[in-house]
DNA sequence: ACCGCCGGTGTACGCCGTACACCTTTACGG
DNA sequence: CCGTAAAGGTGTACGGCGTACACCGGCGGT
């Protein structure tokens, strides 16, 4: 027989397959459970199969990274540039919120790739069609930084000391009070939330009321900036 | 002879030592060319005799962090909170500098060290010293994010492409014309420099510029929030 | 005189990324 | 129809990493 009994022929590797598949063992398993070796395995087929189709593991980060990007919604064209603006952020924040590993990828690369470029070149452009001039939409972009992507660096990137769903209650408490005898500034910041749930450690924050009240001030900064004619020439 | 004819005995190891050796090695060649081994092979000892000192890697990443935000100056009480915060992020922004890999390593780490909360703690202090409620101080710090140390993250961590400094000018502008093409309003964007000097590459941006930029942004949309009495509640 | 501990050693394990030589299957031009 | 070359998958191997674990010399305290 010339056909063979195997299961088929396994449909061939292409850098799309890899990508993809890279992207949901992130997703799966964390993107340092992400090895050539552990993704080759997911993919049945031996580690060095992968380099017919990624130069290397950078290359094969800077994929994931277009794929995610992909995910971000084109801009609408209705709308002043404010609001533009800041629904394509937040649809950039809805993508890599899906994948919770994509900031920290996207932090660590170290030269942009296309789909990066793209991205960044049309919100410039959003920028510049509601009129600000490239002088402040420069600083502008610069002001926005890593918000651009839709996600702030975490101050705590978890609530200090061992997770909060262990030992008995007795201890954490504590644990709150030496907490608020050394650093009393923060326990009183991490606690107040305004009305409310007054469940004993502030449940963690609003993310999402954290990262709109940053990029809404920073855009309604610009605003002004632009009304008023600022040019950074003026702070010779 | 019960004295051995070496160079004496070598002064022992400790904690302090080789942190000091740590942040060094990374200086001089870089975090990544910072490994347990080289570090040891650095401090003439074996790499085993390291977690005498230290209990793993993490653990001296997050030592040498202290480390740096040991550098940080204290706050200097006159002046109000504006301008007194703004001296001590200028400050840390200074400490980071002087050690390139610094906001990398911060930004990875995953659990606040102690000298990382007594800076955070006495930051929010000042907000709060100066009067502004906890509910706003909580929002700020977020909104400032890894800005507190002085750094933002890099959108063009380089100049795109292959590095400045190499290649025949007229290979460059034929670069620079497909970057035009495809990238119209970044390239606008790069080359937004006022007035003065009219590189082909606009020589990378003002760094310092545009932190302050951003920063001082930041401060003035706190203090106009504060000074109407800005709640998160209002945002019901 | 002894013991215990502290700091430094040596060996070894299991990961990692990837260079390089190899083999199979497929596509195509003569 | 065949020969060949490319494309895609394999196997082996190297050097590097973090670190577990057993060990050992010398020093201080009893």
């Amino acid at each position: 027989m010339t056909q063979q009994t195997e299961p088929a022929r396994r449909t061939p590797l292409n850098r799309d397959r890899v990508l993809r598949a890279a992207v949901a063992l992130a997703d799966r398993a964390g993107i340092e459970a992400l090895s050539m070796r552990s993704l080759a395995h997911e993919l049945d087929v031996v580690p060095m199969a992968l380099y017919k189709h990624v130069a290397n593991k950078k290359q094969l980060l800077d994929g994931m990274v277009d794929v995610i990007v992909g995910e971000i919604d084109p801009p609408a064209g209705d709308a002043d540039w404010k609001s533009a603006i800041r629904r394509r952020v937040l649809s950039a924040r809805r993508a890599l919120l899906r994948h919770s590993w994509a900031s920290r990828v996207i932090e660590s690369r170290t030269s942009p790739t296309p789909g990066v470029l793209d991205y960044l070149n049309s919100i410039i452009g959003m920028f510049r069609a509601g009129g600000l001039s490239a002088d402040l939409t420069h600083h502008a972009m610069h002001a926005l930084g890593s918000r651009v992507w839709g996600f702030t660096q975490e101050l705590f990137p978890a609530s200090p000391g061992p997770a909060p769903a262990d030992a008995d209650p007795q201890a954490l408490a504590a644990l709150l009070g030496e907490m608020a005898a050394r650093y009393p500034h923060i326990v009183e910041i991490v606690l107040a939330r305004p009305h409310d749930g007054e469940s004993v450690v502030g449940q963690g924050c609003d993310d999402q009321f954290e990262f709109e009240f940053a990029l809404d001030l920073l855009l309604d900064g610009f605003e002004r900036l632009h009304r008023q004619g600022w040019t950074s020439a003026e702070r010779f």
